[in-house]
This record gives C-alpha cells, sequence and structure tokens, in this order.
DNA sequence: CATTAAACGAGACGGTACGTCTGGTCTTCTT
DNA sequence: AAGAAGACCAGACGTACCGTCTCGTTTAATG
C-alpha cells in the first residue's frame, strides 16, 4: 500500500548516494554534538545536500536517525544468534557483559540515547524500531530461550517476551535513566536473579521424586 | 534545582507566587503540546511572566520540568510505601497493576514522557530524578521487599537493587518503548516470572529437609 | 530573444505549442500575482511543460515576458500609426487620451510594469525593448511629428526624439512612480505645455515679416 | 497615525545602532550585489544584526531600502533649493547637466535603479517617495519654475507640476528606460525644447504692442 | 519505413533566501 | 533588587524557487 503525501517523490529516480551521505552524516553528528543540537541544516551541509533531499524523503529528524541505524545494522550479514553452547546462563551472561561495554562506550551510548528520545515521542518510530532494528534481535534472543527450553533447562510454560525483557529490560532501563552503574558484575547478577527468581526455593515434599 | 549563574540571585526576594505559576504552567503545556512543542517562552506567556524570571532560577527546560513534577510529588504527605499484606505476590501485582494504569493514562503518559526524554540525555537531572523523585519511591520498593526477606519469601543473599529492577524494569521499559501492550495480566506475569525465575525447579535432594 | 547558450538548440524541432503555452501562461500569471510572485516554475506549471523548456529557450524570467508582450503585439497587422487629421494638437490629444485610459486599466498595468521592472535592470533587455516592442512605436511618433514639421506646424530645427520625449515622457513618468493622477485633462495639459513651451511668448520685432 | 500588526512592537527600546547600521548595509550592499540579489539576510549579516530587527521594523525590502536613501537624504541640511541667476534657461541647464553626471555615475545609478523599481511595485512606497524624498526636491524646483514665472519668464497660467515634469520628465525616462544616451548636449536640449515648445512661432499682428 | 537524435514532460538534485519561531542575553521600567 | 516586558543576536525551522541534471517518451528529419 504507497500511502503518498503531497506530491509523491519518485522513488525510481532517488540518488543512492544523497541517501547514504545523509545517513552518515546524521550518525556522525549524532555522536558529536548529541541529539539535542542535531539538526537537519547541520546535518544537510555535513552531507553536501541540499535540505530539500531531506525533507523530501523523511518526515523528520527521526526517521533519519532511524533510518541511519538502520543502515548499520544491515550491514551485518545475515539474521543475528546468541551464542548457544549449552550452558544458558554462561550464554546469557556473555552477551549481557558485552551488551554492557556497547552501552559503556560513548561511541554508541549518545547515537543510542538520540534513537531512545525518539521513540520516546514518536509511536510510528517505536513501531518501525520494534520491527525492523530490535525484531529480529529479539527473536534471536527468544529462540535462545526457547532452545534452553527444549534442553529442559527452562520452565515449559514461560512467556518468552516476559522472560527476554527479565533478562534485558533491568540492564536497559538503568542504562536509560543511568540509575546504576553499568558493570559486568551487573550483568551475571540480573542473569542469575532472572534465571533463580526471587523468590526463596521451598522445600519439596517428600513423595516428589 | 536553584543552580544559579553569575551574581547569585537573592533567594529570599524570590516570588513564590512566580514560582508556582511557572511549574504548573510548565507542567500544563507538556501535557497539552508535548514535549517537543514546550518553550520556555510559552510556559513564560502562560504563567504571566517574564522570561528571565525562568532563566534566573532554572538551568533548563528539563530541570523546570523536573520541578514541576517535584511539587507534585510533595503534594504526597509523608514518604510513600507499598502495600504490606504479608502476601508479597499479591502485593507486588496491586502495585504493577495500578502501575499499569498509570501508565495508559494519557494525563500522566505525556508528561512522563517528557521528563523521562532529558533523563536520557542529562546527567545531572538524572542524579537529581534518582535522588528526590525516583529515590523515594525505589526505598518504599526495597522496604517491601526487605520486609518480605525477612519473612523468608524472599532470598537471603538478594541484591534488593537487583530485585526491584527485576520487577519494574521490564514494566518501564515496555512503556517507554511501546515495545508491547500494558495489561493488567502483563503486570500479574511480570511478579510471577521475576519471584520464580526462568529456570526449571530442579528436584531437591531427599535429605533436605 | 533566442539567445543560446551551450550546444545551440535546434529550432526547427522546437514546439510551436509549447511556446505559445508558456508565454500566454507567462502573462496571465504576470497579472494574476503580480510580477515579484512570478516564477519559473510557476510559468511551466501553468503551462503544463517541463522546467528545461523554458531554460532551453529563454536566458531569463524577463526574457519570457517580453516575448509575451512582443507576441500580443505582432498580433497586431502592419505598422502603428498616429492619426493624421492635420490638427497636430487634436491628434496628440487624442493619442495621448488612448494611452491614459490603457494605462489605467487593471488588464495592462500590472504586466508592463512588470516588463518596465526588467527593463529596468537588464540593458540587454532595455535594448531588444527599444528595438522591437518600443521602436515601431516611436517610428510612428516621429513619423506624425515629421508630418507636422513638413506643414509648418512645428520647428523646423526640432531633435524628434526630445520632442517626442517631450510629449510621452511626463505621462510616462507620472504612471511609473505614480506621482499624480491620469486624467484626460492631464494629457490635454501636457500636450498644450509641451507644444507652446513654458516660455512667456516676446513681442516680435516690428520689422520682422 | 499608528497602523500595527500583531503585537506593536515598542518603538521607545529601538536600538538607534542597530538601525543604522542596517540602513548603512543595505545601502552598501545594493551598489555592490543589485537590488536582484539584495536580501535580507544579507543585510542582517553584513550589519551584524539579526534577521528579525528588521522583519520587526520594516515591512517589506524595498521599505529598508527607502528608509535609506531617507537617511541619506536627510544627511543633507535644510531643504533643497535650485540655483537662481535669474536666468532660468541657464539655471535649469545646469541642474540638470549635474542630474546627467548623477545619473551616469555608476554610485548613485544602481541604488536609485533599485529604489525605483520598489516604487513601480509598490504603491504605499511610491507615496512615501513621493512625499518624504521627492517631494522637497519637486518643491524646489516649482519654486524656481514660480520665481521664473514672478519675473515674467514664463506663461501665468502654466501648471507648475506639468511644467517640471516637462523638464525632468524626459530625462528620468531616458535613464530608466535606458532608450538613449544621458549627455550634457541632451540636457540642454530638453531645456530649451520645454522652454520653447515644439511649435513654430507664429507672425505676431502688427498692432501688437 | 525504420532509425535516431533532439526536444519534450517530469522531477530529483545542490543551493539560496524566505519569513517565522525559539533560545538565551541584555536593558528598561515598575513594584 | 526582583520581576514583567520585550528588543536584541543567533540560528534552525520547513517552504519556494533557482538553474542544472538526468530520466524515459514523443516527434520530426534522415538514411
Amino acid at each position: 500500500m504507497t500511502t503518498r503525501r503531497r506530491a509523491a517523490p519518485d522513488a525510481t529516480r532517488r540518488s543512492e548516494e544523497s541517501r547514504r551521505a545523509i545517513l552518515a552524516a546524521a550518525f556522525d553528528l549524532v555522536g558529536q554534538v548529541g541529539y539535542a543540537r542535531l539538526s537537519i541544516e547541520g546535518i544537510a551541509a555535513r552531507a553536501g545536500v541540499g535540505k530539500q533531499t531531506i525533507y523530501r524523503w523523511w518526515p523528520s529528524k527521526g526517521a533519519v536517525l532511524f533510518d541511519a541505524f538502520l543502515m548499520l545494522s544491515e550491514g551485518e550479514t545475515g539474521r543475528p544468534a546468541l551464542p548457544d553452547t549449552g550452558d544458558l546462563e554462561a550464554d546469557l551472561k556473555a552477551v549481557l557483559r558485552s551488551t554492557v561495554a556497547e552501552l559503556n562506550d560513548p561511541r554508541y551510548d549518545e547515537p543510542m540515547r538520540a534513537l531512545n528520545t525518539e521513540i520516546l515521542h514518536d509511536p510510528a518510530l517505536a513501531a518501525a524500531y520494534a520491527e525492523r532494528l530490535d525484531g529480529p534481535l529479539k527473536e534471536a534472543k527468544k529462540e535462545r530461550l526457547r532452545s534452553a527450553q527444549r534442553a529442559g533447562e527452562l520452565r515449559a510454560d514461560l512467556d518468552l517476551d516476559v522472560a527476554v525483557e527479565m533478562v534485558w529490560g533491568p540492564l536497559l532501563n538503568r542504562w536509560l535513566q543511568r540509575s546504576g552503574p553499568l558493570t559486568p558484575h551487573y550483568a551475571d547478577s540480573i542473569v542469575e536473579t532472572a534465571l533463580n527468581g526471587l523468590r526463596r526455593p521451598t522445600r519439596r515434599r517428600r513423595d516428589q521424586h
């Protein structure tokens, strides 16, 4: 379905070169000056492009940024997968530790905060994010959990969406709100707590075996 | 948030009336026009106040908004506490269900998103938030968990900070990123999963008793 | 006005239909939106023509407008001539009165002002105007004066160019600068003043005869 | 009568420094880049002024230019007067010759063409021009003619407005339309022709004395 | 008649300037 | 001295056109 605004630009004539320059400029700039000072004018100037070329193809600053992330993620070949050594706990700890490292890297921190700012206020962008950027990643996470489920490591009746959020939600939240330090130990702690639960294990009845 | 520039304004002469008008205007406006279109000019005009009066007492738009929330929260007397019926699971479910309801209320949704936007980009504001707004609430949450811990409901070796994040992190994250619907059932699901953990319970050894 | 750039376009293939549509659109538009808001894009759109077709055949907006006037004037057959009843004063008054009427007609006023704007700033266009649009008309004016000169009505040593300017200059100037009302009485007044001169007639010496 | 748009700027707070800088910049720029390329942005940049400061006080580019001319003309002390040696013809020739020189000076040519362009299209500006810039000058011209009239040099029944236009109209018109060269000889020719008229003098009857 | 090269409509492109809006500073007058 | 008011410099906003440059698609002269 081709929803069109105004005079529907002709995508077949679109300049691929300009598109890439714009996305690269947007990503670079957001890392340099932060999201608040990121401007369409700045992107256009840095990309060597007319402003109209941005306005013609993107509805908002956030949409440009989103596509910039999309371009990066599409650079990665194939669909993502989490390591599966058979030891779920170790695998999750490894993944969360690397996520922690990434979030502590200022090269990724600022752009990702910028993207999250837009998602926060733009439901359409949030949907696009959920589908195109986070989607494949989340599927990989669920797939890893499903594998562990089949191996009998996880409860059979788990809601995998909730399970994924239980592992990654605390981490992302602490990052977004800066409510605490992001350390490898914290990553481990999340995994252990999520896997074991908060509840004190109760004694099993004797005849259970 | 009375960060000061230059020749420190004399707080004793500060107009309490203007201060309240500004904070009220900020809160009203952010709910009406959204965060992106919230402007200092708009707040000043709505509050019937000169722009300089805002710049004199607050360093940024976010700081005004923060103080607006602070004013609201200080309306609530005493320090907050979670219900404690002795049944942790039921209590948490009740609290999360009411949080879900609040987040679904458009009157709170937009202003709270606005506040989170600022926190996202301003570490100083994030610290202030952690200390003055979220702090007391988080303490209440931890207190409820501590109580359950004392009652033997929770593991003794729990890191309560992580435990709190395990319960509220998924919820806040789903809200911020709009990555799924916020339903009462979802609230319940979080609580159950967090308490029980993801792991399939292993059989206890017989000699445990 | 077929000034050419680059690889001279092949005039034999030129679309007469497009040319007429462009000139008509230009004339219509300048009357509707005024000269300041007349744009090549607007002309092209109104004429149902690509912009390049205009840029291919005309060097400037003014050149298009000039050709539009030229097209109109060439609609009039043969070369123009002023009435010659033998009474110069009456003939000039009649002509100036009709010119006054034309200049007061909003249908002609705006387009002619537009043309004069361009002439004001573009010497090449001024030359083209002098040669192709105003030229024949001026020749007709001079011819009428020459006829009167032959009849002994006018001084033998008159510079006819100056004489023509003496009659039409004041009128055009008042119109361009809106420095006064354009009335039939004004037309008469110009003719009388120009013919008789400003100077008070001196008494002739007796021996002149 | 204080016609106001929007929120009526408070003229008492107006920055005289900015005003002068803007007018000077406008005059300089129009002489350098011509009227077509004169832009509000350019004026603001050259004047070291925010664009809004121009938009706040002037309705159009032409109005700025007009005020720039006005500032210049008000530099001249007192009200203008034409020379009056008692010999009208000589005085007029001197004045027209100096006008011719001025119009041939590129320093004045371009700015004055620019002003005339605006007058051409903006009746309000034309009225302001007639009243404030051209007005005093025209009054001086009429005064000189009136003096000659009193001295018996000119007809008693002359319409002085028409008379003035008869002398200066041809010159201005030839300048605006570039319909011929502006030479000292041309200046003389106009004066002579205007004074003597086009008509061949008729013999006086003998009994006139 | 098919070929073919130019003109054509369409419109994307890098740009410039528009007129508006807001940010943050400074000044003036009032309370 | 603080506050309301608002002018100021600065600069981004989103739009309109500029003049150039492809794109296919007519269309007219030629081989």
